[in-house]
DNA sequence: CTAACATGCAACCAAATGGTTGTAGATCAG
DNA sequence: CTGATCTACAACCATTTGGTTGCATGTTAG
């Protein structure tokens, strides 16, 4: 099969297109509307009220982030989502929560350690 | 308790900043090291190549997203994280997601349905 | 009190972003 | 072939972003 790769880590940029696509509620909604159902670039441009050229950039947006891909047919390019890409953002985020776990854990930790005596040592 | 409480749902711009927050490298950086200790924005600062005044701006982009917030303490400001809102960004990806499994179980509805007959009508 | 420190904030600047219009190339319908 | 459609891309513009420096203010240490 091919599925269940594991994948690489993310570079930063990465990252940063990720979340900087995913930073704009027009963009926001393409994705959704690719997901729910693939369509081409004039399909979706239908659904805002901009350009045709502006939707094209905000997929573009959506590519270049690796959240959608475009395969062309004919002469229309379909726009396909990519929830695998999508899947590692919401990963990434969990991570950072299990970083705030770890601190409460070390905190508990110290406060469960019964302290056996108060450091009075003789200095020199 | 006051822990488990529902939270209303997120507004566009409040996911717009939330996502645009986490769209740079330095905030994220941030925002994984007032996860694993509260420090001040001073504190924070001396592990970055810029002034005071950027990372200080960064933190008050983290803090417009709700992913942190500051206290006062002395001359001080400290910085907490908000896991809270961090989660609730996660699960916004994973509802994406789900839309997707949506489609891929309606598809396999249709595949399921075994088709009768292979329309072959008269025409005219 | 005074000096050092931590912060807040304004002004400024370059680059990126999000939109527009216009032009041109491919492809499909008739 | 011709016209309509879908896309690509360039040029342009206003706004936002990410950085800077400089200055003012509050707080703590001596």
């Amino acid at each position: 099969m091919v599925v269940d790769q594991k994948p690489r880590d993310l570079t930063d940029e990465e990252i940063d297109r990720i979340f900087g696509a995913l930073a704009d509620s027009t963009r926001r909604d393409i994705l959704r509307q690719s997901m729910l159902r693939e369509q081409s670039v004039s399909e979706l441009a239908k659904n805002y009220a901009m350009s045709f050229a502006a939707v094209q950039k905000h997929v573009a947006v959506l590519e270049r982030a690796l959240l959608v891909t475009k395969e062309r047919r004919g002469r229309e390019q379909i726009v396909h989502s990519n929830p695998a890409a999508l899947r590692r953002a919401a990963r990434l985020l969990d991570a950072y929560e299990e970083l705030w776990r770890d601190r409460i854990r070390r905190i508990e930790a110290i406060l469960d350690e019964t302290p056996p005596r108060t450091g009075h040592d003789q200095g020199t």
